[in-house]
RNA sequence: GUGGGUGUAGCUCAGUUGGUUAGAGCGCCGGAUUGUGGUUCCGGAAGUCGGGGGUUCAAAUCCCCUCACUCACCCCA
C-alpha cells in the first residue's frame, strides 16, 4: 500500500462526500430556519488565542507549531474563542442578540477511536447578548431541528439537562467547597459510564454525602431548580416535549459553563454524545471582550454519521442524472454533444460519452451513471431534427424536437 | 501516554496438523453478428499474504521484532 491519509484524518470519496453533504444541508436549514447568520473565521489562529481559554494543558491535544515568522499557531480546535474575538471587535454595533452559526472543520491532536477523529467537521450555533432561558431553548431547538431534518425524532433523541447554577447550590448544600467542586463535578460527569466512580465520590464525600448525591442522580429535585423549570416549561411551549430529561449527572467538563448545561444522546445506541452546550456567560469577557451573556453549542460529523448509517438514514451516495445521451452512430457524436449543450442549458444534469459507444453499451453506462432518460441521437431521428427519449425506469419512448430540448419541462415524465 | 484486537486482490473474506503455481464473492476491464439497458453467460487484469529477521527440506500458516489500522482507557473545548 503507497501513502495514506494520516491517522485520524480521512478522504471523502463520493459516497462520503454525500452524506457530509447531507448533514450540512440539515445543519445549515436548521440554523438559517431560526434565524442565525452563518460566519466563519481562520483555520489558523495564535496558540495564545486557545491557550488564554483553556490554559497551556490542551496545547498536547493541538496542532500546534511555529510559523515562518516564529509565531506560535495552532490549528483551530473549536469555534467558541474565534467567536468571541468576532463578538468583541463589534461588540457595539451588533444588534442584540447576536446570533450566529458556522459549519467548519477543526483540528484535535488525540489518538482517533470510534466517533473521534483528528480532523472532524462541526456545526456550532451561538446566541450572544440574551441572558433569558428563551436563548437556551432557541439553541436546544435549532440542535433537535437539525437532526429532526435528518430523519431522528424524539424517540431516537434525548436531550439531557442541567444546570451549573444549581449543582453550585446543592454542592454548597453538602459543604462541597470550590476547592472539591472541580473533582466533584468529573466524578459527577462520570457517574453513568464508570462504575468506578460512585465508589470514588464516597471515598471523597463519604458515603451520606455521596448517597445524598447519587440521590439527586436518580431523581433530580426540580423544586429547588426553578431556573431549570422556567426553562423545560418554555421548551414544552416551543414543541421540545419528550426530547428533554433533566439529569443531574450532565455537567460537561470544563469551568466556564455557568448556567443550563445539556447533551444530546441516541436512546439505545452506546454512542458518546452527538452534541452538547450551554452557558457560558463570563467567557466573552475572560477572553478580553466586553461582559456579555452567551451561550451555544457544538454538533461534531462523526457521531452523528455513525448514528444515521446505523439507523440507514443515510444517503446511498449514488450518481443521479436527469439523462445520459448517447450517440447511435460514430457520425452523431457531434449532434449528441449538441443535444447535451441544449440540455445542460436547460438546467438538466446530463452526461455523455466522450468517444463512439454501440447504443447496446451506451444504455449501460446510462443505467450505471443513474440517469433517469437515455436520448438517443440517431441518423434518422436527426434527420427529422428529433431525438428519441427513453424513460429508462419504463422503458417507454418519445420523440422530441431539437428545439425543445431546452424547455425545463422535456425531461419531467 | 496505557491496554486489547486485527493485518491475504480495489472491497468483504476463505486458506486444513507447515506441503506443488494462494482462492471465492462483489467491484473493475473486455466480449456474447447490424440501432436498445438493468438479468444472465463467457473471458481478463489485479496480491512483495503489512515489513524485517528466525526455525525448517519446505512458512500466509510456528517464533521474535517492527509498522499500520482498530477498539477501549485518559481527555473531551
Amino acid at each position: 500500500m503507497g501513502q495514506q491519509t494520516l491517522p485520524g484524518f480521512r478522504d471523502f470519496y463520493p459516497e462520503e462526500m454525500a452524506a457530509r453533504r447531507h448533514l450540512d444541508a440539515a445543519w445549515h436549514a436548521a440554523a438559517a430556519a431560526a434565524g442565525f447568520r452563518e460566519i466563519d473565521g481562520p483555520v489558523l489562529e495564535s496558540l495564545e488565542l486557545f491557550t488564554k481559554k483553556s490554559g497551556d494543558e490542551i496545547v498536547g491535544q493541538l496542532y500546534s507549531f511555529e510559523d515562518k515568522g516564529r509565531r506560535p499557531v495552532a490549528l483551530r480546535p473549536e469555534m467558541t474563542p474565534t467567536l468571541a474575538r468576532m463578538v468583541a471587535a463589534r461588540a457595539g454595533a451588533l444588534p442584540k442578540p447576536v446570533k450566529w452559526y458556522s459549519v467548519q472543520r477543526f483540528f484535535r491532536y488525540e489518538r482517533p477511536q470510534r466517533g473521534r477523529f483528528r480532523e472532524f467537521f462541526q456545526w456550532n450555533v451561538d446566541v450572544v447578548g440574551a441572558p433569558e432561558p428563551a436563548a437556551d431553548v432557541d439553541a436546544i431547538a435549532v440542535a433537535v431541528d437539525g437532526l429532526r431534518r435528518l430523519g431522528l425524532g424524539p424517540q431516537d433523541l434525548a436531550v439531557r439537562i442541567n444546570d451549573r447554577r444549581f449543582v453550585h447550590e446543592l454542592l454548597r448544600g453538602i459543604d462541597v467547597g470550590p476547592e472539591q467542586e472541580a473533582q466533584v463535578l468529573g466524578l459527577i460527569d462520570k457517574l453513568g459510564r464508570d462504575p468506578k466512580a460512585p465508589e470514588r465520590l464516597a471515598e471523597l464525600l463519604g458515603d451520606r454525602r455521596a448517597g445524598e448525591l447519587s440521590g439527586w442522580c436518580e431523581n433530580l429535585p426540580l423544586d429547588r431548580a426553578p431556573a431549570l423549570g422556567e426553562l423545560l416549561e418554555i421548551a414544552d411551549e416551543s414543541g421540545l416535549r419528550g426530547y428533554l430529561e433533566p439529569d443531574f449527572r450532565i455537567v460537561r467538563g470544563l469551568a466556564y459553563y455557568t448556567g443550563p448545561v445539556w447533551e444530546i444522546f441516541a436512546r439505545g445506541a452506546s454512542l458518546r454524545s452527538i452534541a452538547g452546550g450551554g452557558r457560558y456567560d463570563g467567557l466573552i469577557a475572560t477572553l478580553g471582550g466586553p461582559d456579555l451573556p452567551a451561550l451555544g453549542f457544538g454538533m461534531g460529523d462523526a457521531v452523528l454519521t455513525e448514528l444515521l448509517a446505523e439507523r440507514g438514514l443515510l444517503p446511498d451516495g449514488a450518481p443521479v442524472l436527469d439523462a445520459y445521451v448517447i450517440p447511435v452512430a460514430p457520425e452523431m457524436l457531434a449532434s449528441a454533444r449538441d443535444v447535451a449543450r441544449r440540455l445542460r442549458e436547460g438546467g438538466a444534469r446530463v452526461d455523455l460519452p466522450y468517444g463512439p459507444v454501440k447504443p447496446r453499451r451506451g444504455l449501460k453506462d446510462a443505467n450505471r451513471a443513474g440517469a433517469r432518460h437515455a436520448v438517443l441521437v440517431g441518423p434518422d431521428e436527426w434527420a427529422d431534427r428529433s431525438v428519441r427519449i427513453r424513460d429508462l425506469t419504463s422503458g417507454s419512448e418519445r420523440l422530441v424536437g431539437v428545439d425543445e430540448l431546452g424547455a425545463s419541462d422535456v425531461l419531467a415524465s
